[in-house]
DNA sequence: TTCCCGATTTACT
DNA sequence: GTAAATCGGGAAA
């Protein structure tokens, strides 16, 4: 079942998070249809937050998206060249938003392998946040658009998870005592 | 318009 | 462990 709108606002974004794990991240693209059991995410919580783009109530071109109802997708390119996939959360103009840094996949896998220019499937062929959107497809032109429609969606597919496993977040040392937080959740 | 740097990945040493 | 790849966003000039 794809998640309904109320998962993205209705909860705060840590639970979102949390919750993403073991849900199901589907896309199709040109009529390829790839999927992946999401194992890893971060959670980014707005004006407050030293790690998110929008801190400070910065709105900006790229940032507008997040300032968005949830339910849409965020999608920005990192260091000139990886896109970065994000869902983002809470009513509009609370601009909060969960990274996906890494999935299992599921369908489509030769599609996966191919895009990630590899020979054969391998358990972290889709694990860090660049490597994810190569192997799911995305790119910029899912920016903004709704994860309720048909080309970028999230199920619960009733996937058990052992255990989550809860740490600081990635790649943000600049954002001082913000980067302690432990928003970042994964499975082992 | 200039300048700095990033929510990363990969290939080396 | 270190460095290169690569370019748009955002702040400052």
């Amino acid at each position: 079942m794809k998640l309904p709108l109320g998962f993205y606002i209705d909860q705060n974004t840590l639970d979102i998070a949390k919750n993403l794990i073991g849900k199901v991240l589907y896309s199709n693209i040109n009529n390829t249809l790839t999927s992946g059991i999401i194992t890893e995410t971060e959670a980014y919580c707005g004006i407050e937050d030293k790690a998110c783009h929008s801190y400070g109530n910065r709105k900006t071109q790229r940032t507008k998206v997040m300032f968005l109802k949830g339910g849409v997708a965020y999608v920005y390119i990192c260091y000139g060249l990886h896109y970065l996939f994000n869902v983002v959360t809470q009513k509009e103009n609370i601009p909060h938003a969960v990274l996906i840094r890494a999935i299992k996949p599921l369908d489509g896998i030769e599609h996966i392998i191919k895009r990630r220019k590899k020979n054969e499937l391998y358990p972290d062929i889709c694990k860090g946040p660049g490597v994810m959107s190569q192997g799911m497809g995305i790119t910029k032109q899912l920016n903004a658009q709704s994860l309720i429609g048909k080309t970028i969606w999230i199920e619960d597919n009733n996937i058990k998870i052992s255990k989550i496993f809860q740490s600081e977040r990635i790649g943000i040392d600049y954002a001082k005592e913000y980067a302690k937080k432990p928003w970042r959740f994964f499975v082992s």
